[in-house]
Formats: C-alpha cells, sequence, structure tokens
DNA sequence: CCTACCGATCGGTAGG
DNA sequence: CCTACCGATCGGTAGG
C-alpha cells in the first residue's frame, strides 16, 4: 500500500521535526538537517509536507486534540470543580510526558505558526483557557476553591503545568502520576504547614 | 565625549534588540531588521558588537546580574525561611516586569547562547536554583514548610514566577507587588478553601 | 558610521 | 524519491 508507506513516512518526519525543533528551536532548523536525520535529500520532503511550516503547524495542532480530548475526560469523568480541577491536571501532565518533545514544541514554537494556522491556534488557546476558568469559577462559587483573583489562578495554574519541559531531567525523575499528584497538592494546598499557617 | 554617545547607542541597541527578539525570537531577527529599527545599516553593529550572539549573550547576562541583586537583597533583608520566600518572589517579579521584554528574552532565548558563554549561563542558574533550594529545605527544616519533594517545590516555583510572560497583558492588568502577594499566597496556602480542605 | 561586497545557506521548484 | 538548480537572505568583513 503507498499510502500506508507514506503515512509512516510522514509520522516519521514529524517525529524527527519534534526533537530538533525541541532542542534547537523551529527556525534554527533547516529542512536539510532533517532532510540528514530522516535519511532523505531536503527536495523529497515537499512529497510529505507543502512548506517547513506546515511541518510545525502538524505538531502544534496534533498536540492540540491530545490536549483537548484530555480536557474532555477528565471533565466528563468528574462532577466536583476540585476532582475535574485534579483530573485536568492528571491528563494534562500525562500528555505533556508522553508526546515530551512535541508538547516542548506546541507551548515554545507556536509563535512562529503562519497564518490563518495562528489564529486559529489562538482560538484554540482561548478554548481550553475558558474551559478551565470555568471549574475554577465553580469551585469559587461553590466554596471548594478559596475566592482569589481567577486571572491569577488560571494562569498560575498554566505556568504550573505548562512550565513541565522546563525542569531538568523531569522525564527521568518522575512519573506523570507523581508529578501530578504534587503539583495537585501544591496549587490546592500550597507548601505552608497548616499548624503554622495562622501567624 | 564619544564613548558617552557610544555607550547610548550601544544601550539604544540592546533595548531595540530585546524587543525584537522578545516578539520574533532571537533566530527569526536579523541584524538588517535591527538596522531598520535603530536607523542605521547592518554593518554599523559591528562597532558596537563583535556579532549577533553577543547581543544576546549582553541581554542574557545583564538579566541574570539583575536576578542575582534582586535574590541577595532578600536573602539579606529577611531571616525566616518564609519571609525570605516571600522577599524572593517579590525580587524577581518585580525584576521580570520592570524588564519585561529582556526577561522574556532570558527565559526563552538562552538556548541559542553561543559557547563559552552557554556553559557559563547555565552555571549562574544553577546557583540561582541552589539558594533558593536551600531556603525551602530550611523552612522544611523549621517546620514551616510542608514537608515535600524539594525538586517539585523548587522547579514549581520556577514555573510560577518564570512562566509570567506567557501571561496574557500581564502588565496591563497587576503590579508587580499585587502578583507577587497573589502568587505568593497561593505558593504557600493553595486555593483550598481551609474549612473544605480536609476531607 | 557607510558603501560595497563575500561565501554560505536558506526554503522551495522543475523535471524526471 | 533524486539531481540540479533558483532567487533571496543571512552574518560578517574590507576599506574608507
Amino acid at each position: 500500500m503507498g499510502e500506508r508507506k507514506s503515512a509512516d513516512r510522514k509520522d516519521q518526519i514529524a517525529k524527527v521535526a519534534s526533537e530538533y525543533f525541541h532542542e534547537k528551536g523551529y527556525m534554527a532548523v533547516s529542512m536539510r538537517d532533517l532532510a540528514k536525520e530522516v535519511g532523505i535529500e531536503a527536495a523529497s520532503f515537499y512529497n510529505h509536507f507543502d512548506s517547513k511550516a506546515s511541518i510545525l503547524k502538524e505538531i502544534c495542532f496534533r498536540m492540540a486534540d491530545e490536549f483537548f480530548t484530555g480536557l474532555n475526560e477528565a471533565l466528563s469523568e468528574h462532577n466536583s470543580p476540585s476532582e475535574q480541577l485534579k483530573a485536568i491536571i492528571r491528563k494534562h501532565i500525562e500528555v505533556v510526558l508522553k508526546n515530551f518533545s512535541a508538547s516542548a514544541v506546541f507551548f515554545r514554537e507556536w509563535r512562529h505558526l503562519s497564518e490563518p494556522w495562528l489564529q486559529q491556534f489562538l482560538e484554540l488557546r482561548r478554548r481550553y483557557e475558558e474551559q478551565v476558568r470555568q471549574v475554577l469559577n465553580r469551585g469559587m462559587a461553590s466554596g471548594a476553591f478559596r475566592k482569589a483573583d481567577q486571572h491569577v489562578m488560571v494562569y498560575a495554574l498554566f505556568s504550573l503545568i505548562n512550565g513541565l519541559h522546563e525542569w531538568p531531567d523531569v522525564q527521568r525523575h518522575f512519573s506523570a502520576a507523581e508529578i501530578a499528584d504534587r503539583i495537585a497538592s501544591l496549587f490546592l494546598e500550597g507548601i505552608s504547614n497548616a499548624s503554622a499557617q495562622k501567624s
């Protein structure tokens, strides 16, 4: 099957590109760099992708898909805001660690997306953010969460769960479940000792 | 004084470069882009900097200096681990917001530093990290902080305070003091309501 | 600080 | 999937 073979090659290119874009950054990687690693000539890429830009697009939108799948599962499998929040954190971190290079590219290199993909990408991020915000708002309304500025709350959460690829050796030291538990616990309860908390 | 004029021009270049590198990324900005904005020819840069790489070096190491100054002030002005921690967060966020573009370049573009600057930069980050880790360890030892994995604790903290430039419109919405207070409170106490905390 | 220029490399195309 | 090639642009230098 020619199509099957072609899809394999396309996946291989996407995988190699994820690793190179992660390591060196999108702009610092040339088609010839990728070609060498894949074992073909640079010109042959254009049988699989329209352009260098479309490789980046593929990586970013695949990851967006993964994140949304995780989010939807987290929301449908739980009801209370705090259970939903923990599940969101768990699913999100699983997706990050299972696709470490691609997710790093997703978080770091999306700025180099060409139009109209850039606008579409930003719209997806807004939608994801909005769904998480609603969980936090429901938690504040129900009294499960401390009342706080929702801006700070939601972006602090994103900083925590999107900053993982900057952690040195994160993949060697921890499983997804461990990190998720500890980050969820930190976000919910902080690092202060309860007995020492009221000064 | 020729030297005074030259230093002004050098600062102007560094400032313009910070903004461009922040907006487009180091690799996506050409010397000719910068030249146009500064109002000189590309070749004239080499009277002020040895290379494109040395502009990035200048930005990153200037920021490293700022962060260390803030850290040292925080440590010397306070004694208890939790007061030191709050001061570290406050100083760090002040530095980020006061040098928004340059700090974004510091956090995002350091990978493009050339040797030996890259190694030296990583060494500085290790030293900063180590000092923060010691504050957290002292706080755990004294009972001020909950006992937790120090890796998770320190990198979660860095994610929180280094992820600020990804927050949309952070500069428009908040003052440094507001953000610092809220992030410190979140990191120390979490978002759970104390009354709902023990399930 | 400018003009004039260098070799290298870029993303991409034509044609097979 | 390859060979052969394109125009554009890159960081940087020589010489004034």
